[in-house]
DNA sequence: AAGAACTCCTGTTGGC
DNA sequence: TGCCAACAGGAGTTCT
């Protein structure tokens, strides 16, 4: 899916079709996403307008002006496509003409007063969409559990040695928790693990002291956490397969991967002569260096 | 109760 | 070319 720096793209890309601006029709052609899509959904978007778009972790939160918000993840293949109003007919009968994904995938259209039709297309249907009053986000069972947003002062060296102190699990499993950090995934922890110079499967205790405190380790890897989640928003976030800007354009941080998808290439550490290996940790793939991250 | 395994679903890719 | 297995950016649920 989509990690942080993508669900961000995505939400800068719609805030102009959506901000201001009422859902005019609402189109649902199933029933259900990775969950049963909210009850009366479609009658209870026409003709609410949009306040306002946030981004909690991987969610895109659309704040109505009702009060209710329409929380959307997209999953591992979720994504929208704006295009105009005046091609809509064009888009209706050739959706996968314009944003290169299979039309029968297309599950959700929105139109908006402001001209913008908006198409949800999620070949896995692995993406959700809830529709909450604003008061119950933070009790949400989805929003409850969540850790720190890894841009705000929250992630600092202190809170991530708290908890990963005493703890087993390896330090990648810890960084894809979205308990712990939320927003990270795979590709963005491989990054920062590789930029922090650690090993991914070393337990996540070494974070912290023996009083649980935080190391030099640990302000590397937030430090390196930051910058790279930054980075990867400023160039428009990575594009693999699935993922693209809502414009439909691809991302640019895919370019500035030093480690992620380089299996059996020079590790690009200046003064390292190792080669980036490939491990299944968790069901997913690791890249990591196994001579710099220690 | 932490941690591992399994699960949802479809598409793409690589090996033979 | 065809077929099949492995893999894909997530994460809730179930198990041990």
């Amino acid at each position: 899916m989509p990690e942080l720096p993508e669900v961000e793209t995505v939400r800068l890309g719609l805030e102009p079709a959506l901000c201001g601006h009422r859902f005019v029709q609402v189109v649902q052609r199933r029933e259900d996403l990775r969950f049963p899509l909210p009850d009366r959904f479609t009658e209870r978007l026409t003709g609410r307008r949009v306040e306002r778009l946030a981004r909690r972790a991987k969610y895109i939160l659309i704040h109505l002006d009702d009060g209710q918000v329409l929380v959307v993840h997209l999953g591992m293949t979720g994504r929208f496509s704006v295009a105009r109003r005046a091609t809509q007919e064009v888009q209706l009968g050739n959706y996968s003409s314009e944003h290169g994904g299979n039309a029968r995938h297309d599950h959700l259209v929105f139109v908006m007063s402001g001209g913008a039709v908006i198409t949800y297309n999620d070949a896995r249907r692995f993406g959700y969409m809830l529709l909450i009053p604003e008061r119950d986000l933070a009790e949400n069972a989805f929003m409850r559990g969540l850790g720190v947003e890894p841009l705000s002062a929250e992630l600092n060296a202190a809170y991530l040695a708290r908890r990963a102190f005493g703890k087993k699990i390896d330090l990648k499993t810890l960084l894809t928790d979205q308990r712990i950090v939320a927003g990270l995934g795979n590709i963005y922890v491989c990054e920062a693990l590789f930029r922090a110079g650690l090993d991914p499967f070393k337990p996540a205790s070494r974070l912290a002291t023996s009083g649980g405190r935080p190391t030099a380790r640990t302000e590397r890897l937030v430090g390196a956490i930051k910058r790279v989640l930054g980075h990867a928003i400023r160039a428009g976030g990575s594009t693999l397969r699935d993922y693209k800007q809502a414009d439909g354009r691809a991302g640019a941080f895919q370019n500035a991967f030093q480690i992620y998808g380089r299996e059996g290439a020079p590790c690009l550490k200046p003064s390292c002569r190792g080669t980036v290996l490939r491990k299944s940790q968790g069901g997913r793939s690791t890249f990591y260096c196994p001579v710099c991250q220690r």
